[in-house]
DNA sequence: CTGAAAGCGCTTACAG
DNA sequence: CTGAAAGCGCTTACAG
């Protein structure tokens, strides 16, 4: 910058007024100041920017466990979203433990990230921390910014379910206590409606397992009557797909398979599983949207109800609907369990039909 | 700073010394300014020393495609090492295209990073950026930092399934331009020997699917006595069991399947997938110290051979050894066969068999 | 062993 | 419309 004012007879408080359009610069100076700034390659220093104005332009984005098959999705969109805004991403990980989510969020602050989205680990509530903070749970979860309408998904898949005839549909997912898995059953309940029998069960997580694996016993459970098996997660759905498969019954025209996320291997899988996806994109967007404006000193007053009793959690709570993506013909057999009922699909892949 | 230099009623050069254990100051100094500095709740600018010093101590990480199965694992790996070495980690998203990785490489250079792990997009050879860079290919690529020996992951499949007596292995890939795929296949070929017979499948990627997806022939290869699908990546190997399974071909007890990465879902399946798993926490680790060694000016001059004629990227290849993880027993049917030799492991959940 | 001073590269009131 | 000055919070030679 000195260098483009040396070169420009200029002071560094005009070329700064001039790149940033700040101060009124005459706009042939403009011009000049900028052709010169290229021809020289003029990159400015976000460092000494970040001291000067006491903002770093760069957000944090904690996990409960950058493990998770969903993360891709997540950072990917949220990465997207910052930078098209301007802003770069530092990633923490909260490795399970709730010790190393405070821990990732301390190591952030330090950093002096200008706010940060957080994905907070099952019975997480994030408290005030040192900057604006966008919760990315459930819309059910006090101090939740904006997340996918869980309940209204699993709402959808339920309406599929039961339009397609299923009157024994069994739920699976794996943790009672995640805001998320709740929603999602709930909403699949609902959709279900009064006339279909359903159980829940809770599935524990597989550490690591050889041989024939860890069965659930969803076999006994076909041949108990059950005819559809709504997880909660993709992962679950493809344990449950390949169990299934593994003794004999036929998906989907003995039984339907259906998961929640569309996780990378969801189309790929024989036959492909139905499910619902969040839309990453839109949530990301209104968290980036919902962090700047809480950092950037917008010109009007502050609105005063974004940030109320919960400190710096914005609390929003936008719904974003989720988008149900039928791979499967999943109709249920005539009553008398004949298994050849369904029409195939033509082999030739067709787009996932995607409703809604 | 300045508060706890006045609080002392010392300098601030003092504070900054005592603090950093650089300068020259009295033990007894020492105690006190630590002791002030935890009162008051002192946090260091890092963003003010980043101007100063020249470094910002953030560290970027470039992927080719973030939403890959892969990136959780080297996204953990990754930031673990760094922050244990007291780095931040700002990601960047090539999103598939070319142009979009040199953007995002860009972009991280504009943030001041002291240096970058990149995963090269296929094919794509990295030029000197403006800071060290170390890169996570394959052994085989030019101009690689450390990565792992995916030579030798394939080669102990191909030796795990030619001493369980496969003689006809179908090998499945993705990309016949991917280094790291190419690498695998070499090692499995060689791992198998001469006796074995083997065929090379390249399949695409499966966009979107729907009903029975995108079949790939897979049953009829098992008729033609196919006995084992060794897909380079499980993403693959999923669809190739599955597909087999929807076939009413039995997996483990008629062919064997595996694949290689150990993605999240390959210990759910039944039956669970053999692979081979990179060690990522290794990867990383010595990704990030070749890092630190070129960003920190050790006290003994400059190593020369490192900063060769590729300028900041550090080449020194390092083979990381692959993990094979077994756990189908997958046993060749005697010949003629029989589908029912295979014996069955146990139900009850058993630790994956981890072999060197 | 400790302190005064300069400066990293910007931006922001404030004068002119 | 343009410039001089101060300062963000640190660290690093250099004196004392």
């Amino acid at each position: 910058m000195s260098a483009i004012a040396a070169a420009l007879g200029v002071s560094a408080a005009t070329v700064s007024n001039a790149l940033s359009g700040k101060g009124r610069v005459s706009p042939e100076l403009i011009e000049k100041v900028r052709a010169k700034a290229s021809e020289l390659g003029y990159v400015p220093s976000l460092t000494a920017r970040a001291l000067r104005t006491g903002r770093t332009g760069v957000l944090g984005l904690v996990l409960p466990d950058i493990a998770n098959p969903l993360f891709p999705q997540i950072a990917q969109a949220i990465e997207n979203a910052a930078s098209n805004a301007g802003y770069g991403v530092l990633i923490a990980d909260s490795r399970g433990d709730i010790a190393a989510q405070t821990e990732a969020i301390g190591r952030l602050l330090e950093r002096g990230v200008d706010g940060m989205v957080i994905v907070p680990r099952r019975g997480t509530r994030i408290a005030d921390v040192g900057c604006p903070v966008a919760v990315i749970d459930t819309p059910s979860t006090p101090g939740n910014t904006v997340s996918a309408d869980h309940w209204d998904g699993g709402s959808q898949m339920g309406r599929h379910l039961a339009e397609l005839g299923h009157r024994k549909v069994l739920l699976i997912g794996t943790s009672a206590s995640s805001n998320v898995q709740n929603d999602r059953i709930g909403g699949l309940k609902a959709g279900l409606g009064a006339q279909v029998e359903c159980d829940t069960m809770w599935i524990e997580k597989v550490e690591a397992v050889s041989g024939e694996g860890c069965p659930l016993g969803l076999a006994d459970k076909a041949r108990a009557g059950f005819t559809a098996f709504a997880a909660v997660s993709d992962l679950s759905a493809l344990r449950a797909l390949t169990e299934l498969q593994r003794a004999g019954i036929g998906v989907p025209e003995t039984v339907s398979v259906t998961g929640f996320d569309d996780l990378i291997w969801s189309a790929v899988v024989t036959p492909a599983l139905t499910t619902v996806r969040m839309d990453m994109a839109t949530i990301a967007d209104l968290a980036i949207a919902a962090l700047i404006r809480a950092i950037e000193p917008e010109g009007e007053a502050e609105n005063g109800a974004e940030e109320a009793s919960t400190g710096n959690v914005i609390s929003e709570t936008d719904r974003v609907p989720m988008q149900l993506i039928v791979r499967q013909s999943t109709a249920v057999p005539q009553a008398g369990g004949i298994s050849n009922l369904h029409v195939q699909t033509p082999n030739k892949p067709t787009a996932g039909e995607i409703t809604s």
